[in-house]
DNA sequence: CATGAATGAGGATTCATTCAT
DNA sequence: CATGAATGAATCCTCATTCAT
């Protein structure tokens, strides 16, 4: 399997450094070569192009926040809890790799549609799992089941989205972590019963 | 003053739609001026550079949203109204221009930072309104004044754009008129005191 | 029409010098416009691409090869003699442009199968009047119309064609327009009823 | 002798088969390395580079020609007997091996000067081959010693070449076995005494 | 004011060849 | 002898912008 060996890792991890420090479309491939320490022609060894680079960004991490909420929502905790676990994870993963936040939240958003679209293959994921602490809360009376879930899905993630949108475009200069107990509560607001 | 011309007027019109027929990538000065019926050169005697057509697209659309925002600040209504009529108005100036709305949620995002820098210049006129509409209603008992003005806000937005975004994503295939509404329901529930 | 423009012609015969003084696999665009004296994207404005220059290079002189035989073959004259007019005028003008000789019998046909298949096309208008003069020559009672047209075809045509590629590969040292005399009455000779 | 080993041959009869079926520029190293069963870094054991894995299949093949045609000197029959001999077993030897056919009368064509002229010079001992019996002719006051040497072989070969790509374009559609006769006929009466 | 022909910088990708194992 | 992962040079084309008319 190509993405286990260590040189597929290393050019994951160079491209988010380059589009971080560089943004997307100064993010040439030889630079990524270069931040990886690997020769051009040596990428497409392991990406078929500069695109699946990108993509493989996204997953290699998405599939990390999705690992954790999986395991959240097998707990035997509250749905509260879940929610606030879930915002208070994700916006620990991004607090932890600044670069990976830059990426996620400002850089990747500026690709053509095709590439978004396979990046929202990705996201679904994750966004199902979230549908299932809503819809969880909402059968076990602690969540307000005459509210859309599409919408009430679209609030929870719209309002963190926009947080950390926003906390990346002022340099993340504040504390992220502070944030999640706010937007939690916030949210619990909206939606409980 | 240059955009009272019609010729102006002509240019950021077929911006508008180019980039939304085209997509941002595909939406080259030459289209825009074969569009605006005038000669690639004309465009350069209305607007700086290519970002300039961009931001003046942005900002003329942006006007209105605040000129009606402003307007309804100024009515004798409760902040719950005035914050149903804010995302109404929002939902439906997007509603009657489908090619603004699929620019504004879709395709400016691909723009590059600095430009989207820009852009939030403008948006930061529509958001210190909202703001002023979260500050009265904490002021006069409304809303929970203790609640972040901040995060407010972004739940707010937060929730506004990515409703709307799914609907374009979704090819305005439903009725976004009759999501206002729940939104705002959402909303006054989240913030209310 | 692109193809009565000045710039049409200048980057034409630059390609034709390029290719001939380096070489097909050398002959790079930028090489192709510096030689014409114009931006390397002014190529663009008068040809689809790379390929479209090459055809145009082999459609512009064979041109002058198929209106020069067209006149040969309106002569008032024995079929013998169009049959040395045409041997003799297609070395003539091989031998008038040294550069062109060279791009036709050596660098042209290391293109790809595509590119060969479109001079195929153009080639075949001219050597449809060398079968009508061999067809004429049959007709009178000159040459001998129990040889199989396709045959005789071929025959004039690959002793020409091999003469001039030997000459050219020789580096042009020897007098090609000595050889037309010789070359005719062999044809002659294996035509002739 | 390296020619000798069983795997110098794989990849020479490898390459005929890559080159026929994917074109001359399709045809990677890598992808002979495939065909002939080895890894791409053994080919650099048995060849110097591409090149001369061309200049090889080539060669290897022109042998054959070349040995058949020596014997055929050697019998004792007259000057058009070895003349037929000559046409009729290059056309079978070709006709036999549709591969190889392709490669030589197509793809090979594609090279660049520097190898074609290699190639020229594997062909010259066999065009050597074709003067001697030409001479042998003129001298036996079979062949018209008139026509020049040089011209009379331009003619024989060129007439073989364009009768041979023309089956080869055509997809080799016709029995070219049944055109030799007529080749024959042609070349004979054209240098006959 | 308006035109549109001309400019020229910039980058993803392929593939022959090498060399450590 | 044999392998195959790694190398890195090399190029066509687009399109925002200019400026002579």
């Amino acid at each position: 399997m190509k993405r286990d060996k260590p040189k597929y890792k290393q050019i994951v991890d160079a491209a988010i450094i380059v589009i971080a420090e560089n943004g997307y479309h100064q993010a040439q491939v030889s630079k990524i070569a270069k931040e990886a320490g690997v020769a051009d022609g040596t990428i497409y060894l392991y990406f078929k192009n500069k695109e699946d680079i990108l993509i493989s960004v996204f997953k290699e991490k998405m599939a990390i926040f999705i690992e954790d909420l999986e395991e959240i929502l097998k707990r035997n905790i509250s749905t509260s809890e879940k929610l606030f676990k879930m915002i208070d994870n994700h916006f620990r993963l991004l607090h932890e790799d600044r670069y990976y936040a830059i990426v996620t939240q400002l850089e990747l958003r500026q690709t053509n549609k095709e590439l978004r679209m396979q990046i929202n293959g990705v996201l679904k994921e994750y966004l199902t799992l979230l549908d299932n602490i809503l819809k969880e809360g909402m059968d076990n009376g602690t969540l307000d089941d005459s509210i859309d879930i599409r919408l009430a899905r679209q609030m929870v993630f719209g309002t963190m989205d926009e947080t950390l949108t926003s906390w990346v475009m002022k340099d993340q200069k504040y504390d992220l972590m502070k944030l999640s107990v706010g937007v939690h509560r916030l949210i619990m607001k909206a939606l409980q019963a």
